[in-house]
DNA sequence: CTCGATCCCTGGACGC
DNA sequence: TGCGTCCAGGGATCGA
């Protein structure tokens, strides 16, 4: 399941090996998970891929402007000013794999979108789940699109860290999917970053303390970097752009780990649902968070204020 | 504002 | 071997 460390690993992959290319053609099969499929059909071919990287879970394909690329076949100079106002978006949902062919390899069931580049070779979209999702942007609707996302947590700072979390009542586990909050954190970095700062993943973000928030922060990153550097977690099906498995399944601590114990403490591993995703926690040193004090069994206070601030 | 429920979708695991 | 059933999960949406 690809969340922002897979991302980061098929990005750098695509940015090796097909930045630069110009798409000739498209075809397009199953499209019910694209935004615009006719926009791509017509927009994408003769364009330049001058650049790929991830936001977030997405991967941002930068298209070289028409006018720049008229010439076919021209080098690209990488020194001049990229028109970055023009992208492909892809989600790779849960299965998605966007990766190079040759034309000879026979098409993999669920390759829904195939690129013909000038190289001979094809980049194909292939999603079994289709809870990917891929969308052609330009301008202001690309910049509208990317402002909806809150901050990367590779970069992200204490301060608008602690802003973005402490100021909400919502489960830490649930601000941490939250792609508004922070862009990139799935369920097995957010049960990962959890365990290693000790935050039981049902705790509010309010209710942290400021040492619980930078711990998390600061393990979240150094988690990801990890992975990043591991080429990912395989759990399921994920492979990079160059078909290869990542590493970082191996240093799951709780991921996956329901019923087993604890590497630091020893206590059992156990799995709950929260925000709606299961959760794998440590009973031993990932203490629960106090009761939410129960409307129903308080005896009534003073009258509620009837103006709403 | 935050919640859970529901839907999307398919393949893999499991039970018989 | 082959079926049926359940489950996984990112994200949108909707009603509570």
């Amino acid at each position: 399941m690809p969340e922002l460390p897979e991302v980061e690993t098929v990005a750098r992959g695509l940015q090796a090996t097909v930045a630069g290319r110009r798409i000739l053609s498209v075809t397009l099969r199953k499209t019910d998970f694209i935004d615009d499929p006719a926009a791509i059909e017509r927009e994408l071919p003769g364009r330049h891929i001058v650049k790929i990287e991830r936001f977030g879970k997405f991967m941002l394909l930068q298209l070289g402007n028409r006018m720049a690329l008229a010439a076919p076949g021209a080098a690209i100079d990488e020194a001049a000013p990229v028109d970055v106002s023009e992208a492909l978006l892809v989600h790779l949902g849960m299965t998605g794999h966007l990766a190079p062919h040759v034309p000879e390899q026979p098409l993999a069931k669920h390759t829904h979108v195939t690129f013909t580049l000038d190289d001979g070779r094809e980049l194909r979209y292939t999603d079994p789940r289709r809870f990917g999702r891929m969308a052609y942007l330009t301008g202001a609707a690309l910049t509208e699109e990317l402002e909806r996302f809150g901050a990367d947590p590779l970069h992200v700072d204490a301060e608008e860290f602690a802003r973005r979390v402490h100021a909400s009542r919502a489960r830490i586990k649930a601000l941490l999917l939250d792609q508004g909050v922070l862009r990139g954190v799935g369920n097995i970095y957010a049960d990962e970053s959890l365990w290693k700062a000790k935050i039981h993943p049902a705790k509010t973000g309010a209710r942290l303390t400021s040492a619980e928030l930078e711990a998390l922060r600061k393990e979240l990153r150094k988690i990801l970097l990890k992975a990043i550097e591991l080429r990912g977690s395989s759990v399921s099906d994920f492979v990079d752009a160059g078909g290869i498995p990542g590493d970082y399944q191996q240093y799951h601590k709780v991921y996956g780990r329901e019923g087993q114990s604890c590497p630091r403490c020893g206590a059992k591993i156990k799995r709950i649902i929260v925000a709606g995703r299961s959760s794998h926690f440590c009973l031993g040193c990932q203490p629960a968070p106090r009761a939410r004090p129960s409307r129903k069994n308080t005896k009534p206070n003073r009258p509620r204020a009837t103006s709403n601030r």
